[in-house]
DNA sequence: TCAAGATGATCAG
DNA sequence: TGATCCTCTTGAT
């Protein structure tokens, strides 16, 4: 479930239940030996999410770098510690508490050199206090490649995952096609402020919600969403269902690899404009 | 019991 | 663009 407001909790949890203290790591799958034994018996100085990557630094040994990919997880729970259930790449424990990685697509450690360059390359991420708007707004306005596009790609912007870039686009009207050149600013700048609601409210919660109160399950009468990714929304993965606005057919395609889903009428900001 | 699919990203061609 | 990696859940057989 991992898009940027999934990280920087887990950067708060991870601090919660570990900061400031030494930690035991251990990689009970037996891949990740060598670095969790690098981490073991060190103190955790910091953890911070940059987009989709979490870090942490430990005191004297490095920064423990994770990206979760698509299936990746962590769990953190309090002890009693018991055995490893499944694929545990990468355990963390004290007297309190556990954490299990498993699944990621990334997990290593990292010197503070190697962690400054990879956030050098990183587009910026709404959820930081230091994220400039104008870095990706750069980008997005000199590419002819389509604005559901660029708003996926981790260097233009971090931290937005296939639900967000879904509903900001639903929420700004404009069509996932619209070649970023001919986005307009006021419309970029929209969506920037929307994502940082958005994302903000999913750092608080746990949960991506985007429809407005009128479109909420009590307000249309209608049945809550049973999905796993855990949140009211207006397009993603709603293919083949109506629009809760204009009761439209909800369409997906594949865009770049990746199911893009969106209202044929709601959006059509952008479609007949030419770059 | 098995295959498909999933909120991601990289690499080869 | 397609193949690949990572793990778990769901749905079909």
């Amino acid at each position: 479930m991992p898009e940027g407001h999934t990280l920087h909790r887990l950067a708060n949890d991870v601090w919660d239940a570990f900061g400031g203290r030494l930690v035991q790591a251990s990689s009970p799958q037996g891949r990740f030996v060598d670095g969790a034994a690098l981490l073991n018996g060190h103190v955790l100085r910091q953890t911070e999410a940059h987009g989709k990557h979490f870090l942490a630094d430990f005191e004297g040994a490095g920064w423990l770098h994770i990206h979760l990919g698509l299936i990746g997880k962590m769990d953190i729970r309090p002890a009693p510690v018991p055995e490893p259930v499944g694929q545990v790449r990468l355990r963390l424990q004290n007297a309190t508490a556990y954490a299990d990685l498993r699944g990621a697509t990334v997990c290593e450690v990292i010197t503070g050199e190697e962690r400054d360059k990879l956030l050098g390359r990183l587009g910026p991420d709404p959820l930081r206090d230091d994220a400039d708007p104008d870095l990706a707004w750069k980008r997005i306005h000199r590419s002819k490649l389509p604005i559901g596009q660029l708003l996926m790609n981790q260097d233009v912007l971090s931290g937005v995952g296939n639900v967000y870039r879904a509903e900001v686009l639903f929420r700004a009207k404009l069509n996932p096609m619209t070649p970023g050149n001919v986005v307009k600013k006021r419309e970029w700048q929209g969506m920037w402020d929307d994502l940082l609601a958005l994302m903000k409210y999913g750092v608080e919660t746990g949960r991506i919600d985007t429809v407005a109160d009128d479109h909420t399950p009590e307000a249309m009468g209608r049945d809550p969403r049973k999905d796993d990714h855990g949140g009211e929304v207006y397009v993603y993965r709603r293919q083949g269902q109506h629009c809760f606005v204009c009761q439209s057919v909800i369409r997906t395609k594949i865009l770049a690899g990746r199911n893009l889903f969106w209202c044929p009428k709601c959006q059509r900001t952008g479609l007949t404009r030419k770059s």
